[in-house]
RNA sequence: UGGGGCGUAGCCAAGCGGCAAGGCAGCGGACUUUGGAUCCGCCAUCCGUAGGUUCGAAUCCUACCGCCCCAGCCA
């Protein structure tokens, strides 16, 4: 059934070519890799190429991959976004095992190194303000000054440091930094803060501590003690690496991974920024976090996106440390390419309009075998009720049809698909000249959708019986911004929002065999695109998302304005 | 003007001194009971620019240009 070979075999990127040398040369016995996402947000497509990268280099040289949240700021993570992280993860495909992990597992661990770093000289507790810290700091081009408490004797920073944790001072009292080099050209090295003062509820360790340490002094550490060879980050911490490497060398840590930097994913139409994913969710510009316009893993998939068209997608852009910005078409046709091999292709009509064949019998019903999906033999076929009154939709039949539009038309013959041919004999209007049904033939002759004498419609047609058809409420979605790049030439991105990313349709109707179709299954409409039933569907009352339209030809033509005239 | 990175087609991306992979998009055409899918063609004399080294450079050297990141007690 599987036909398509996921791009994913031999594939080679500057990661894998370290992984893959570091392994032959003995440097390491197996390669350890981690995903480490902080707990405040939900996961999206960008960090699906992370996950991608991390369980798929663990994946394909036999090692194995961490999940470790990065939860040491309690201000912002919760355990929703813990819990819809393993969620999306396991989702995707990828599966962590035993090894599950915090960074608060290891606060004890990262206190007994903070002491250490203050008794060999190489930490300070500062009881400078974070307006007067920043002040010593300098500037991209000057260079920092020395707080006045940086050669506390070690005694004291002890004391103090007992104190931080023992809750003695308030929020931004005082913090641990670490004594380095305050004329560092590289900022990071400028005596970095270690600790700082937090009062506030940890979703994991409770009020057991108030003071949390720094992404600089867990991550690295943390890596060192699962084992970390390979930590494998975003550009942006590039200049974090050889702070990263001073801790590993001046703290007796029980290993020594390595961190390598790739570029972060970009989408045309976009954005992955947690804090813009946030504000469209609390300013209501989407229906949630898993709005199916929403970039993240679970608005992607509550849009019917399959985990595996991920996955290709990942494969197919590859990582490499030049900044990029992907056309999200690639996405859409990485999900398209699974989507065309494995939904099941049935019958809705969005925008309805009647059709009565009037030499067909008034009460019959006739069960059509329809193909369920022709790029696969085993899915079979079905039954479709085929009777006298149908829905077609509006957009194929034209009054006066332009000479590229060969659909249905006045005195036109077109098949609809798996039943019969039939020809428009009359148009059926109201008062107002708006077509409300048309009055057709059909030829007993073509059941099944091909003629005796071999004559070939230049049409099929998607087609649902008006007393068999479920009545139903579809959703299309389009970009969620309309420009490419939302926000650019110094836009307010939410000005590129676009007012028609959801089209709500209610007068839909689609065959019988949709009425049950379980959530997270998507479906192909035949001629339409790929839908799924959302999770707001009602038994009575289905409530389908278009996950993406099928490519379309005549839309192009249409677009274009080539479709020349009659 | 400090430091760290990056520049190969509209987009992503191989290439690791021997004379430009692949994918997406686009454009032609074939086929078609989805204007879908599939198939077959076309799509960089050139690799940010200018010099240099070499028999030979996208790959090495030099200079210049452009873009991104860093001055959170965020990650």
């Amino acid at each position: 059934m599987d036909t398509n070979p996921a791009p994913s075999s031999e594939r080679s990127d500057f990661l894998r070519e370290i992984v893959a040398a570091d392994l032959r040369s003995g440097l390491h016995q197996s390669v350890v890799t981690r995903f480490p996402p902080e707990p405040n947000g939900y996961l999206h497509i960008g960090h699906a190429k992370s996950i991608c990268l991390n369980f798929g280099i663990a994946e394909e040289f036999a090692g194995r991959c961490h999940l470790r949240f990065d939860d040491t700021n309690p201000i912002k993570e919760e355990q929703e976004y813990i819990d819809s992280i393993e969620a999306d993860v396991h989702w995707l495909g990828f599966d962590w095992g035993e090894h599950l992990y915090f960074a608060s597992d290891y606060f004890e661990q990262l206190y007994e190194w903070a002491i250490h770093l203050i008794k060999t000289g190489r930490a300070y507790v500062d009881d400078l303000s974070a307006d007067e810290t920043r002040e010593h700091r300098g500037t991209l081009t000057e260079p920092g000054r020395e707080s006045p408490w940086r050669s506390r004797p070690a005694e004291e920073n002890l004391d103090l440091l007992a104190r931080m944790r023992a809750g003695e001072f308030g929020d931004g009292a005082r913090v641990l930094r670490a004594r380095i080099d305050m004329a560092s050209p590289n900022i990071n090295l400028r005596d970095p803060v270690l600790y700082r003062i937090v009062h506030a509820e940890h979703p994991r360790t409770g009020d057991a501590w108030c003071i949390y340490p720094t992404y600089d002094f867990a991550h690295g550490q943390s890596d060192a003690i699962e084992g970390i060879t390979h930590s494998i980050c975003t550009l942006e911490f590039q200049d974090h690496r050889p702070l990263y490497d001073w801790f590993i060398e001046n703290l007796p840590v029980p290993s020594r991974p390595r961190q390598y930097e790739f570029a972060r994913l970009n989408l045309t139409h976009t954005v992955l920024s947690k804090r813009v994913l946030l504000r469209l969710v609390n300013e209501r510009h989407v229906r949630g976090w898993d709005d199916p316009r929403m970039p993240t893993l679970s608005g992607l998939r509550r849009r019917g996106f399959p985990a595996e068209g991920i996955r290709d997608f990942a494969a197919m852009i590859g990582v490499a440390r030049a900044d990029s910005v992907v056309e999200v078409e690639m996405l859409h046709h990485a999900v398209r390419d699974v989507l065309n091999r494995t939904a099941l292709r049935r019958f809705a009509v969005l925008n309805p309009l009647k059709v009565v064949i009037e030499n067909y019998p008034q009460d019959a019903v006739e069960e059509i075998e329809a193909t369920n999906n022709p790029e696969d033999p085993s899915a079979g076929s079905r039954h479709v009720p085929f009777t006298r009154e149908l829905w077609i939709e509006r957009e194929d039949f034209m009054e006066d049809p332009p000479k590229k539009f060969f659909r249905l038309a006045p005195g036109r013959e077109v098949r609809l698909r798996s039943a019969y041919f039939v020809t428009c004999n009359e148009v059926v209007k109201d008062v107002d000249g708006n077509v409300t049904e048309l009055r057709c033939t059909y030829d007993p002759s073509t059941r099944g959708g091909s003629a005796p004498d071999g004559r070939r419609p230049k049409a099929t047609l998607h087609w649902v019986s008006t007393a068999h058809a479920v009545p139903a409420e579809v959703r299309l979605y389009d970009h969620l911004f309309r420009n490419p790049y939302p926000g650019a030439d110094g836009r307010d991105l939410f000005e590129d929002l676009n007012p028609d990313s959801e089209t709500v349709l209610r007068n839909c109707f689609v065959e019988p065999s949709l009425a049950g179709l379980p959530v997270g299954q998507t479906v192909q409409f035949e001629r339409l695109g790929y839908f799924c039933p959302d999770v707001d569907s009602a038994p009575s009352a289905p409530v389908f998302n278009r996950t993406l339209t099928l490519r379309d030809a005549w839309a192009k033509l249409q677009a274009q304005g080539r479709h020349g005239t009659t």
